[in-house]
DNA sequence: AAGACAGCGTAC
DNA sequence: GACGTACGCTGTCTTA
């Protein structure tokens, strides 16, 4: 017999923790069935890791344990199961059995029991164990035989892990938990004691419970905050943490009529298991078994194949997956096509004309669309049916191929037919390069990438083989393998078209059927239907217009500057390193870190993330003002090298050779609010606070003849806040266009308008940003340098004085926990799956989310239906203008310097009325010959 | 040499 | 632990 791991599965903590982490999933008969999903793809993954292995799945058991007759209160405090989480567990063991996995639920014992008792025995007949848990407080059970493996986040721990993890060793975890108690497992602990004191304790002792029992006067003298009362504490709650002990041990003598020899996966019953998943609507996995050759008996799927619908574009998707569905055609690169030969170029034609809708690809030589040249073009009809017709690829012996204009000619009325339906995978990368080749594309109706990113945009990247495999359970070919990586690379015309056609016929195929599930899904969610096709789909070719456009920098002047500020760099380097009595790397924070709190001794004002004392600038700050030199040098160094090396060095290199001007790419599809990104460059972080850095902003500068107009929203995020709570004192303030932080300033303070201070204004505006983000006293504290007490003040009398603000707060708090998401005025989702964690930390980061998403999405919804009306009013009204940049909420336009302010209150128009709110939205524009100016 | 991560800093 | 959303730089460590 092999001795291979015995893997013990923690079903129960999975469970929770699927069903809290993952999204809501239902089936189309409001079944729900997403931790049934979470935890069967947990298995999956196990499965594939240890193929070999004994395993078991093993759950609680309904019904009371030993725990609830030794402590009363034991769990108590525990909510009941969600009945969207209990309704799960039939159909979950149900999957299991089928499957063919052992399952074991013994009453009388929790989970964690049975575990460590199937562990132990084994371990001691030297089979080393696996066990599989979301679970830390399995850690008691690692020895040199036992691991633990926490499979959805990849992580295990062995001896030396759990010792790294928790400062301890696995024989005291049991001792630790004792002393600090678990909320959570109503595990009361020693009042007073939490997770440093009972670590300190633990490690100062070198001993448990007794040892320290034993030694309680030692404990006087350690080095733990309050450990001079700590040994009274500790005598008077005795009882309570030996009590402790006993329920915070795992049982590793629990009497199983399971024989270790048993516990081996059997084939189980395939078509019990089609069925299952038929009713779950798993739809990748019903497809594989039926590719297997899997028949239900359950449920036969019926074969019927769907009659082409004049109506339909959408295959056969349009209606929810159910059972009765044809199952898809394989993914396989033997049906696609590589179009040489005109003839077979005209079938396809013939095929695109009569297509409802036509899924395209272009195979390039560049990730960047401004620099890329057109190889090939891929196209999909329906799942399976591809085709990919090179255009350009120049290897040795590559053959002869169509010829480009041709085909592009050919191409042309389809693709610029605004009625003519198109789909792709990120298609403003195509429109790009097609515009670039001479093609306007219209009519692009739908985007994978983007019907990914609306249903959920945190759930996954939304990336063409990120997509795949999710939501097809596909591996696509991928670029690296057919182009080679790293300086050996290969661009798409060098690659030999046996490799690139089933590469790029695949794109287009994958992508339609991408489309087919996602299009189905989100028909189910009409708002968020609505959100693609009102919101992101009309901007794509208005983002691909603004890129296209580009930004004309001065590179000369950047050049300028940035010898000037290597020379400042210099002369600063110099200083310090004479203050720090020796060189070292500015630039590098364990250098600086060491020079500044290990040599010169100065006091470490904070750590960070990894323990190392901080250098940032708050830091730095504090201490340049108990007047220590070298902090201020650094300071400035910090600024400055910054400036030249992010700004001042890379824009330059950043200009495009043909056509001189900077081409930032959006990205529609990476941020959890909805708002865009921007690289290569970013452009939205192009400085402006300070007078050094507005020098930056000062290169970006019209063309000759024209100026720029940058047009703004004022203070979109507190309108939106005033609108979405609804409170009187912050409506008022908005309704008479009033400055809202000397407004709020009034408030707080309780001073009249006119009596608010500079400083009074400064606190406020702190305030109101404070409350968009879901800042703490502590942060608020932090940021205007007050005590913690006078900050909570402030904030409990601004929400004494604005209690619809506190009172929309709660709301959408409690709706996101209610419902895992939050959404913005237009219906466009966030969810956050961390809303009901128990761990604290996790669960207040998600409500801070909670509380901004909508008010930062909102903004971002606003800005983009903003930039598709100024894109469609601006070529007809006759001003030669263009929008250049988009920055969260503004816009920079450049125009012919004779029309500008012509435009200016027009445009300000069009970007105002885009939503009506319950307070009006005022959009401000400033025109000038640079981006500082127009400010 | 290339990639991942940490620490930091720029914007809204 | 403590302020939301991004991108990108340099240094450092790991892996090839």
């Amino acid at each position: 017999m092999s001795n291979a791991p015995l893997i013990l599965v923690d079903g129960s903590s999975y469970l929770y923790r699927a069903f809290h982490a993952l999204p809501p999933l239902t089936n189309s008969k409001g079944l729900p069935t997403g931790a049934v999903k979470g935890v069967l793809n947990m298995l999956r993954s196990l499965r594939k890791s240890y193929p070999d292995s004994p395993l078991a799945v093993v759950f609680d058991a309904k019904g009371p344990t030993f725990r609830d007759e030794m402590f009363a209160d034991y769990k108590a405090q525990r909510p009941p199961m969600p009945d969207d989480l209990r309704v799960q567990i039939e159909p979950l063991h149900a999957c299991i059995h089928a499957l063919g996995l052992p399952l074991l639920c013994v009453e009388g014992v929790e989970a964690d029991d049975v575990i460590g008792t199937l562990a132990r025995s084994s371990a001691a007949a030297s089979r080393p164990v696996i066990i599989s848990t979301g679970d830390k407080d399995m850690a008691q059970l690692v020895d040199g035989h036992i691991t633990l493996v926490n499979t959805m986040t990849n992580t295990t721990l062995d001896v030396p892990g759990v010792a790294e993890k928790f400062g301890i060793g696995p024989e005291l975890i049991i001792d630790y938990l004792a002393l600090m108690g678990d909320k959570v497992d109503n595990i009361p602990g020693v009042p007073g004691v939490g997770e440093k004191t009972a670590l300190g304790l633990l490690q100062g002792l070198g001993g448990g419970l007794d040892v320290i029992y034993a030694n309680l006067e030692a404990v006087r003298t350690l080095d733990i905050r309050g450990a001079k009362k700590l040994p009274e504490k500790l005598a008077e709650h005795k009882d309570m943490a030996y009590l402790s002990y006993q329920l915070a041990t795992i049982k590793t003598d629990v009497a199983l009529d399971v024989e270790l020899d048993a516990l081996h996966p059997s084939d189980g019953d395939s078509a019990a298991l089609l069925a299952l998943y038929q009713d779950l609507e798993f739809k990748s996995w019903v497809d594989e078994l039926q590719r297997a050759g899997v028949a239900a008996t359950a449920k036969p799927a019926t074969a019927t194949h769907a009659t082409p619908n004049q109506d339909d574009l959408f295959g056969s998707s349009d209606s929810p997956a159910t059972a009765e569905e044809p199952a898809q055609p394989e993914i396989s690169a033997a049906q696609y096509e590589t179009i040489l030969e005109p003839a077979d170029w005209q079938r396809w034609l013939g095929k695109l004309q009569q297509a409802e809708l036509i899924t395209f690809d272009t195979e390039t030589t560049s990730v960047d669309a401004m620099q890329a040249e057109l190889v090939g073009l891929s196209f999909a009809v329906q799942a399976g049916e591809a085709c990919y017709v090179p255009l350009a690829h120049s290897y040795m012996g590559a053959p002869q191929q169509l010829d480009r204009t041709q085909v592009l000619n050919d191409l042309r009325p389809l693709l610029e037919d605004p009625h003519k339906a198109k789909l792709a995978q990120n298609g403003k990368y195509d429109i790009n390069v097609l515009a670039r080749a001479g093609i306007n594309v219209q009519g692009l109706a739908f985007d994978s990438m983007l019907e990914s990113y609306v249903l959920n945009a945190t759930a996954t990247r939304h990336d063409m083989d990120s997509l795949a495999l999710k939501y097809l359970g596909h591996s696509t070919i991928r670029f690296e393998d057919i182009a080679g990586k790293g300086a050996k690379q290969l661009t798409f015309d060098q690659i030999a078209l046996e490799q690139a056609a089933p590469y790029a016929a695949e794109d287009a195929d994958i992508t339609l059927r991408l489309h087919q599930a996602l299009h189905a899904q989100l028909q189910a969610t009409p708002s968020l239907a609505r959100v693609l096709s009102e919101i992101e789909m009309p901007l794509v070719p208005v983002l691909a217009s603004i890129e296209r456009n580009g930004a004309l920098v001065d590179a000369k002047r950047l050049g300028e500057h940035s010898l000037e500020l290597g020379q400042k760099l210099e002369a600063l380097e110099r200083e310090a390193f004479a203050l720090a009595g020796e060189e070292f790397n500015l630039n590098s924070p364990k250098q600086l870190g060491e020079i500044l709190f290990t040599k010169l001794g100065l006091p470490v004002i904070s750590k960070t993330a990894k323990g190392q004392p901080s250098t940032a600038e708050s830091v730095l700050a504090e201490l340049a003002e108990q007047d220590y030199e070298l902090p201020k040098v650094i300071m400035q160094q910090r600024t400055l090298a910054k400036l030249k090396s992010t700004y001042t060095d890379r824009l330059p290199e950043q200009i495009n050779p043909h056509t001189g001007r900077i081409h930032t790419s959006y990205h529609q599809a990476v941020t959890a609010t909805g708002r865009l990104s921007s690289s290569d460059p970013n452009l939205q972080n192009i400085p402006i606070r300070t007078a050094e850095g507005r020098r930056i902003r000062q290169a970006f500068v019209a063309p000759q003849g024209y100026r720029l107009l940058a047009a703004d929203y004022s203070q979109i995020e507190l309108r939106i806040m005033a609108h979405l709570a609804q409170d009187p004192g912050l409506l008022d303030a908005f309704r008479h266009d009033r400055d809202v932080h000397r407004a709020t300033a009034a408030e707080v303070f309780g001073v009249t308008l006119d009596e608010v201070s500079t400083d009074q204004r400064r606190s406020a505006k702190a305030i109101n940003f404070g409350l968009i983000y879901g800042m703490s006293a502590f942060g608020l504290a932090k940021q205007l340098g007050v005590e913690r007490k006078e900050a909570q003040a402030y904030i409990d009398r601004y929400f004494e004085r604005y209690p619809g603000v506190l009172a929309y707060m709660e709301r959408t708090r409690e709706q996101a926990a209610s419902q895992g998401y939050v959404e913005t005025l237009f219906g466009r989702r966030l969810y956050l799956p961390d809303i009901n964690a128990r761990n604290p930390a996790l669960r207040k980061g998600a409500e801070r989310t909670a509380i901004n998403a909508p008010m930062q999405g909102t903004a971002a919804d606003i800005m983009k239906k903003a930039m598709i009306a100024v894109h469609h009013w601006l070529p007809n009204s006759g001003f030669d203008a263009r929008v250049i940049l988009q920055v969260h909420d503004e816009l920079v336009l450049e125009v012919r310097e004779d029309q500008v302010e012509a435009l200016r209150a027009p445009l300000c128009e069009v970007m105002a009325n885009v939503a009506e709110l319950a307070v009006p939205l005022v959009v401000e524009a400033g025109a000038g010959d640079n981006w500082d100016e127009a400010h």
